[in-house]
Formats: C-alpha cells, structure tokens, sequence
DNA sequence: TCGACTATGTATAACCA
DNA sequence: TTGGTTATACATAGTCG
C-alpha cells in the first residue's frame, strides 16, 4: 500500500515510525467511521502511543457505552470460566464466605453509585477524587485547630508526621495508641 | 476498494450490510495489529454490532490496561470541568454519606475480589478507595484528638454539625474562627 | 518537521461456488 | 448462509519542496 511492501515488524527509524503512526491511526479511525455507518455498529478504537499519550474515537454510540458494554461481556466471560469454583480453590474458605455474605452489600453501593449519579462509567472515579479532596480538606482543618487547641492546652500533644507517607498519633503522655498509617497503598 | 465505488451511508441490503460488516470489522482489526506493531503503541478495538454481538480486539496491550488509560485520561477531562462541584447538587449527601461510611468494606471486598480473581482492572479505584480510607482514618484521629484537647481546655471548645451539610468549629469564648466547612463537597 | 504527491501494495465490492 | 476470486478503489511508503 505505498512504494514498497512493508514487513510487519517495529519500525527501527524513530521519524518514519512517527509519520507511520499519524497517517495509520487516522486511517484506522477513519475505517471504524465508515464501518460504523455501513453496517450500523458502534465502534470504539482507542489507541496510545509509545509516548503514553492516548487518540481515541467513538463511532455509533458515546464511549462509555462501548466501554460498558465490553466490560458486561467480559463479566460474563469471566462467569463462563466459572471463576466462583476457582476462587473456591485459591481463596481460604473463610474468607471467601465473608465475601459472598458482603457481595449484597457490594452491588448495593455499586449501584447507588450509579443510580444516583445516572451517569457513565467515570463517574465513579470523579465522585472518589472529590471526595478525596474534600476529605484532604477536613483533614487540614483539623490540623489546624488541633494546633490553635495544643497551643491552649500549652502541651506537648501533637500529631506526628512521619516523612510524608504515614503518621502516627500519640497521646501526652507518650503512649502509641496507632500504629503507622500507610497513607496510599 | 473493490468494484466500485461505494458511498459511505448505511447499507440497506441485509445479507450484503452482513457481509460487508464481516468483512471490514476483519480488516480494521488486522490494520490495529499492524500499526501496534510497526509503532509499538497499543490498540483496543470495540465492535458492537447493530444486533448487539461484541466483537473485540487489544493489541500491545491488554484490553483492561487500554480502557484504564482511557478512563484515566477521561476522569482528568472531568476533573478539569470541576465535576466535583456539579457532584455536590446532583448526589443526596444522605447517600453519599452512607456510601463513605462503608468504604472500609468495600475497599476491603474489592481487594479480596481482584486478588483471588487476578484481576488488573479496577487499580485506580482501589487505590483511591485507599486513599480514603486512610484519609478517614486520619480524620477520626484529628478528630478524637480534638476532643481530648478540648477537654483539656475544659470549655465549650466543638465541633458544631450543621444539619447534614457542613460543620463549623467555635473556640471557648466564642469566637468564629472558621466559617462553615463543607464537610463533603 | 510538515504537507503534498504518486506509484504501488492492499482491502474489499461484486461475483461465484 | 459461508468462503474463495478478481477487478478496482483506496491507503499509504517513500519522496519532494
């Protein structure tokens, strides 16, 4: 499809190999366009580069749609395998118990989650990230009175900050009453 | 690309609508893999059919891995549109609260679930679910110490819930020191 | 680097078995 | 239906400005 027959196999010039990758791309996405119209589907192509960075395109339908309608496939993939028999066999069954006795509660939040927001998949991550935020709120305001309190107080009580990962808390009189808290895991 | 020119609109002959779809779904297919390969990138490729039917393809990468960077790339599209404000007039903060208050048991279902499963998928949530479980953690710590210090001060040193919708800390002599903190945003 | 250009390899529309 | 064949339209590798 060009001067000369190509092998499939990385392209060793970092240019040409860049050129390569604009002119395919486009045509890729261009295809899943026509597709999607010819045939009446919805397409999803989602491409990243070498670099990270990341092209996409949504033919048809919106990519939420897409991307939730492949992960509904692949649960039921995932429950053709008969995962819950191999769970059976890696899992100690205590443990395996516990989680069968939360998986109500599990769908529950899941899908209060997304009945509430009536939104695509993303939201999820979005509602944690201000929750996260929000709760780095708090925490920084409780530093902060903490301090202004101490300082009435006119003791030693403090909280520890132990490099920027964890903390700990300890009480006046030197006793540890939390072990380090891993901050993000 | 063939006999004749075709024009680029919904075909509406059924059995060659099919054939075509067959066809074409092949070659964008085939054309991700080599452009994953001539340009090391990775690819996913979702098909849904007008009749429903999932057709996929990842190259480079696993497909669970292309959709993360996907959703990554999307909650910071989110994030830039301050989505965390919208989610404060659209969630009941009732709920939400709820929700909160059960993420130890649900971050904890999640670990479980994906470890025994050897699931990659749900990475990002489940270390923001960390994330705010140790900020939760942290909280409840500033919080007690509060109380302790407050005692110690041995006036009327709180912390003040308005309703359900924000609290506001006011020292001994009843100073306002701080205005109303949203406590979830 | 970047967009055009084109010669050429490929994909595929129509046919056919 | 499905799976080949073939004539053609199209995509693109190398090139030039």
């Amino acid at each position: 499809m060009g001067r000369k027959k190509v092998e499939i196999k990385r392209i060793e010039n970092k240019s040409s190999r860049q050129v390569t990758f604009s002119k395919r791309r486009n045509g890729l996405i261009e295809k899943a366009r026509q597709l999607s119209i010819l045939c009446e589907s919805s397409i999803a192509v989602l491409v990243v580069s070498g670099s990270g960075k990341l092209y996409k395109s949504a033919s048809g339908d919106n990519m939420s749609k897409i991307i939730d309608r492949y992960e509904i496939h692949h649960a039921d993939e995932l429950e053709a395998l008969d995962l819950a028999e191999k769970t059976r066999n890696y899992l100690p069954l205590k443990e395996l118990l516990e989680i069968v006795q939360s998986v109500d509660t599990l769908i529950s939040l899941e899908e209060q989650l997304e009945t509430a927001l009536s939104v695509t998949r993303a939201r999820k991550t979005e509602l944690m990230m201000g929750e996260v935020k929000s709760l780095q709120k708090t925490e920084n305001l409780l530093r902060e009175e903490n301090q202004t309190l101490a300082s009435q107080v006119g003791k030693k009580t403090f909280l520890v900050i132990e490099g920027d990962r964890g903390m700990s808390w300890e009480n006046g009189s030197g006793n540890k009453v939390r072990e380090t808290l891993p901050l993000l895991k």
